[in-house]
RNA sequence: GCCACUUUAGCUCAGCUGGUAGAGCAACUGAUUUGUAAUCAGUAGGUCGUUGGUUCGAUUCCGACAAGUGGCUCCA
């Protein structure tokens, strides 16, 4: 007999070698239907496995996160089973479960698959479903499992098998397909009630550009109808919200075929909201000391022979144009200018710390399937600012660049994001990272002691560092699920060096300035599409292109509406009239559908009473108010740049 | 850059198997003077992404290019 010990702690005994499944069926039917998996002692098995020895165990299910990966896993094997029953000889490399569903990379030997087949696919699926087959574990010599794809003639299993010791290579059947798999899977392929094969998409074998390009599918499976249909009207729901269907409604930004790619117009619109980000940031970075410059977007090759961009991303910045003999770029970052007007006067410990900011306009040559709406353009304008200082007053500095990050999140009610500390890898030391081991420990250490002492949850993520120092990413998910990195704070102790800048110490030595790069604004591009996204474009007033719209019940009040419109203004309010010869609830429509804050809707009573009756976007009537109630309000809200969506 | 798909009026989309295009909304004009999410009528608007080819004839078939979309790679 066995003990096997219960999350809430009871311990019952069984016989040496029951399985989960047969463990879940003593305690209920029902409940032995939705066990997906097992974790036996914190490892997740499949629920048919033998349990040998006195162990800790979990039943999971699809409310657990490993039983819906489980569950998304085997339904990779499900749709592998059917793909080489469609396409025989198709050859598999790897199909994990993934965040939302799964996929599996697929080599199909030079044939295509079509939007049609991904509905044959599904179609068979469902039919292997019906037979409800067991996923079967099964342990094999490694010797055997390499005869076994050798006559197969399977290169991408002989490479993973390869990898692996003798003793931890197992098989998995279900049906008639028998792939090489870790595990663990559900017991059958019945509960696999619902199938959507999303999409297909090319893929590089072992995520590299120089091999061969797979066929990836991508699916997603639940264990109802009910929960696909409700994964779908989501996906639905969040496409409303995409920036860039938002931004063509809302007259934010525009792109055109004769400007060229990655390279938005922003719009009257769109501009008011990068003049209120702006406005933000001087005030802000004014009250923090920065001093704000204004450098050209294009410079000689040298700046970046010195700073070293050009022999390392050349391919990412545009090329240059040629001038008397000259070669000139068009800048892909502001720090080599900013490093300049450091070092156009001498400076002493006394300038220190020396903060330079600049909303930067860079151009990155990005690479054309990357582009993405917003989010990843070629010109770009960037919150950026260098921070000169000494080592004694870089925590300081750092911890100040944080605080200034929380403070921006807040105004924005940005919550759903995850910090980022990259750090160097030491084995890289002199290759990727400039090798100066305690400078990065130092700095590192000094990161970290500023994100524990802020109280800020981060993931470290060693080998992700900039060259010249440890940096902190802001990373945040577009509504389609694409990660960005909305903004980045950097160690920078390479560069100063790299440009001579110096210093005189308190000592009268000269001394080398430690750098921070900082936009925690990321850019204007990147920013406004996650804003937009973020408020599913319901900007707060303060950021509203329009913060009012003034609707009169007909024209016979448009004198009232303009005597309105001028008081708005006067309180530097965004206002306009629908002058329009519409019904009111016409008028009331689009201003909804444009999402304005605030409707002023003006009829005879309201000219007869000196009053607004005041609509809220979004929330409806609010009655009737004072003119002066309602502008004083009003500015409250917009200089506080509240974000109270009331 | 790579794989796949898409590209018809300002927007959203129709347009069996090739015979030079249609709706709704928006725009404009007129009527209506309206009370909290669409008043009615009329008018105008398209070299069917660009460019080669096949064909008597191409929006429709094939190729190239461009832009976009979903991924992959990349992201200083």
């Amino acid at each position: 007999m066995i003990r096997i010990t219960f999350p809430d702690g009871a311990v019952r005994e069984y016989q040496k070698g029951i399985t989960a499944l047969e463990i879940a069926k003593s305690i209920s039917e029902g409940l032995a239907r939705k066990v997906l998996a097992a974790s036996v002692n914190g490892q997740v098995w499949d629920a048919t496995r033998p349990i040998e020895d006195d162990s800790a165990l979990k039943l999971l299910t699809w409310d657990d996160a490993d039983g819906k990966s489980t569950f998304w896993h085997s339904s990779a094997h499900l749709m592998a089973e059917a793909v080489e029953s469609l396409f025989p000889g198709a050859k598999f490399w790897v199909g994990p479960a993934i965040d939302k569903g799964f996929y599996y990379d697929i080599d199909l030997g030079g044939r295509q698959i079509t939007e049609e087949d991904l509905a044959k696919l599904e179609k068979k699926m469902n039919e292997l479903v019906k037979q409800n087959s067991s996923y079967v574990r099964k342990s094999i010599p490694k010797a055997e499992a390499l005869a076994y794809f050798t006559e197969k003639g399977d290169e991408y299993k002989l490479d993973l098998i390869g990898g692996l010791n003798d003793g931890e290579i197992t098989f998995y059947t279900q049906g008639a397909f028998t792939d090489l798999c870790r595990g663990p899977h559900i017991p059958s392929t019945g509960p696999i009630k619902a199938i959507k094969l999303t999409n297909i998409a090319g893929a590089y074998w072992k995520n590299d550009s120089n091999n061969k390009m797979l066929t990836r599918i991508y699916g997603v499976t639940f264990p109802s109808q009910k929960e696909l249909d409700e994964y779908l009207a989501m996906l639905e729901e969040a496409k409303k919200r995409d920036h860039r269907k938002l931004g063509k409604e809302l007259g934010i930004f525009t792109m055109d075929d004769d400007i060229g790619p990655g390279l938005p117009l922003w719009m009257p619109n769109g501009t008011i909201i990068i003049e209120e980000l702006e406005k933000l940031a001087k005030e802000t970075e004014q009250a923090a000391g920065y001093k704000r410059v204004v450098t050209p977007h294009i410079a000689k090759e040298n700046l970046y022979l010195t700073s070293g961009h050009l022999p390392y991303y050349q391919d990412g910045m545009f090329p240059p144009m040629e001038l008397d003999g000259t070669k000139y770029y068009l800048k892909a970052m502001n720090c080599p200018h900013h490093h300049k007007i450091f070092s156009a006067e001498p400076r002493s410990y006394k300038d220190m710390p020396l903060r330079l900011a600049e909303y930067g306009t860079c151009y990155r040559y990005e690479q054309s399937g990357e582009l993405f709406g917003l989010m990843r353009v070629r010109c770009l304008h960037m919150n950026d600012a260098h921070i000169y200082c000494s080592r004694e007053q870089f925590a300081a500095e750092f911890r100040a660049v944080n605080d200034m990050y929380i403070k921006y999140f807040k105004i924005f009610g940005i919550e759903k994001y995850v910090m980022r500390l990259s750090l160097h890898d030491p084995a890289k030391l002199g290759q990727k990272y400039i090798n100066e081991p305690e400078l990065w420990l130092e700095t590192e250490d000094m990161v970290r002691k500023v994100l524990i002492e802020s109280n800020i949850p981060y993931v470290e993520v060693p080998g992700e560092g900039a060259f010249y120092g440890p940096k902190i990413d802001v990373q945040i998910w577009s509504t389609i699920g694409r990660e960005f990195t909305l903004a980045t704070n950097q160690v920078d102790f390479a560069q100063g060096r790299r440009f001579k800048l110096e210093y005189t110490g308190a000592d009268n030595a000269p001394a080398t300035p430690l750098i921070i790069h900082r936009a925690p604004l990321g850019t204007h591009e990147r920013f406004i599409g996650f804003l937009l996204e973020h408020y599913a474009g319901k900007f707060p007033t303060w950021l509203a292109p329009l913060q009012v719209k003034i609707l009169p019940i007909s024209d016979k009040f448009m004198d009232y509406a303009n005597t309105l419109l001028q008081s708005l203004k006067n309180a530097d309010i965004r206002a306009e009239v629908d002058d329009r010869n519409e019904k009111i609830g016409k008028k009331i429509r689009d201003t909804e559908l444009m999402k304005v804050p605030y409707m002023f809707v003006v009829g005879e009573k309201e000219v007869n009473e000196n009053k607004v009756a005041v609509r809220r976007q979004g929330k409806g009537d609010l009655g009737s108010m004072d003119i002066d109630t309602i502008i004083n309000q009003l500015k409250h809200e917009i200089a506080t740049r509240s974000s109270d969506q009331e």
